[in-house]
DNA sequence: AATGAATGAGCGTTCATTCAT
DNA sequence: CATGAATGAACGCTCATTCAT
């Protein structure tokens, strides 16, 4: 991988993405940006050449760094049995999309300033349709799954429940525990993440015994 | 219901609506708005008292007209089997989503200039929990449901799948047989129609046949 | 003197003078007088042509009153000894101005929007003049009074004293035993008016014995 | 004296303080002051904050300069006869007021947006009062002055005569012999220098001869 | 390589006024 | 005769960006 980015620059890009996912790209000034980053309010046009070429950087960045984490994951389950590798391929997306819900965030709404650059996370989310894919057919192969869902299906349940979990913290608290800032999306993370698991081993009609 | 905007106002607030969803409500400036609306940019401001203010009452509006539909919805299927009444609330919301796209895609995103109108959504939601509530025990004392996984939950899985797939339009076209403007989203929600039924009737345990 | 006004013209002017006053023209909108006179605010436009427009004719109408005011005022001291009537005419103008401050305090702020109107106020002040004029030659001749200073010279002693008065209260009420809103004016007022009847006498070299 | 404003606000301060004092605080807007300044419409709010702050800005700025030329000027008149003090302190006054009349213009006028900064106006007028004080006890004890007038009287008379004379020029230039923009005003100062030395001098019962 | 001063465009809003009724 | 809806212009201000250094 080609180090694309100065430290400086990704300094700044990190301060970027946590406003813009707070506030949205509109609504996140350059100025908010570099006075938070303790830097020139010329220093975006100087670096990345416009607020909105910024964006595309930041974008690419970080699925960038995506891909890479991902694929040092996919490594992590070469060898296991599917319904092992269907578990952790769940838990992966969700912890992801809650580790890095500033970005999530802000990918679809935002994405219209970046609009070329959907393309590169397609191709991201098709890696994960591609794994989902072989998963399925090696369980079915082996007996442990019943039925076939689409994968995309079953990548979209998983991303989109995950990502309305986030966004709607006051309804899905009413039903965790706790409701503390720190508290809450642990909680909401641990039971999204049974919900898919049961719904997903449902749909590929895994027999548990 | 009080007839509480007149004819202009809504004309105003349903091409409001369509930009914010859009642009975004900072990316959506009111002369934008007027001068699709036909209207002079003074118009905002002398309607609503203030872009803000237009913002709260677009909200209030999409809310009441939502709520009152649900209401007639769930008279349509106050007498029936679990099973089928299941099924009907699954193409409601997902329809519901589909038409009103524009709003639902805004909702979550620009609540932070409404924070205290989240209150309304949350509580509507509660209404479909709750009607998710009834039916699947309906369902399970009938014997035709075999598990009780959590209303919410259930709710969950539907609304974030179908806004994924709205709001992922790259994404899933790629598994939908056309791809032309007209034709993507007619063919993605029967498509996240068939996904949800399958999804959750195989959560509830129905045992079809 | 013929009816100029009719009563709801003259109902917004005595509002719209009392807001200008305190507020200035600019700092006056049509809607703040309307809103105050409880009237439409197309009222303005439609009984006086423009903003504008009503500010000359609010001038006018106040001019005319005083200029009436003052020839009632001069014929009750048309006959008495010339001491008496300097007297009279000072005591006169003084209460005049703190009475009418309202207007005064515009006239010549805001007379930028009516520079033609200005000299009606000059001919309104070259009667003052007139008058004084009378007197102090009536004085002199009859040896009450010593020496012979311009009358428009004492008008600007008697008018720039007691304007600057009332427009620096904060000023003026360090030297007056009472700061009370409602006591200050009139402390004030008899404050100035007896530095200017010994001003005046003592310029006109009265003899007092 | 703390460098407080660089040359280019100066510049603005300058220009805005003519303007205002022509056509008032809401009568100026901020592009006619940067038209006139030859500077962009962004730069008021960028130096000073807002057109606001700009106003309290200026208005610091002229006391600071008059306090200071005023406390240069006592200096120059520390030794000498009261009768000759008191002259130069009318001179004084006059000429200040003349020279800066365009402050001295909105000084009363504008002052509801700057309610606060009264307090340095009145600090500064308490100087003259202070000085004048002096001055009068001083001739009364050497017997050169009679009476004992209050020196806020005096002082009254002194800025409301001239104020009166600079701002009512139409009235005023009846009487002076010439009336072109150029000569007006300085015999006008002449005239009312004259008028004042004459008042005060007979209101203290100076001995002339 | 980096800055801070300065810019022009555009923002949401308020203004005095007009117009259809 | 009077209204209230509607208008276009102008308001003070903030924006992303440029430019001289």
């Amino acid at each position: 991988m080609k180090k694309k980015f100065t430290e400086k620059q990704i300094h700044i890009l990190d301060i970027a993405e946590e406003l813009i996912a707070k506030k949205g790209y509109e609504g996140t000034s350059v100025r908010d940006i570099c006075s938070k980053a303790n830097i020139n309010v010329a220093m975006i046009s100087y670096y990345f050449g416009s607020k909105e070429k910024m964006m595309s950087y930041l974008y690419q960045y970080r699925v960038l760094k995506t891909r890479e984490n991902f694929s040092e994951f996919a490594d992590t389950i070469k060898e296991g049995k599917p319904e092992m590798q269907m578990k952790e391929i769940i838990k992966y997306i969700v912890a992801q999309l809650f580790k890095y819900n500033y970005f999530h965030g802000f990918v679809t709404q935002e994405l219209r300033h970046t609009e070329n650059l959907k393309d590169e996370l397609m191709d991201f989310y098709q890696l994960f349709v591609k794994k989902l894919d072989e998963v399925i057919k090696k369980g079915v192969t082996s007996g442990v799954f019943t039925f076939t869902p689409k994968p995309e299906d079953i990548l979209t349940t998983i991303i989109g429940s995950t990502l309305f979990v986030i966004r709607n913290r006051n309804f899905y608290e009413l039903y965790v525990p706790s409701k503390s800032e720190e508290t809450y999306f642990k909680e909401a993370e641990k039971k999204v993440r049974m919900n898919l698991l049961m719904s997903v081993f449902a749909i590929l009609g895994y027999a548990a015994d």
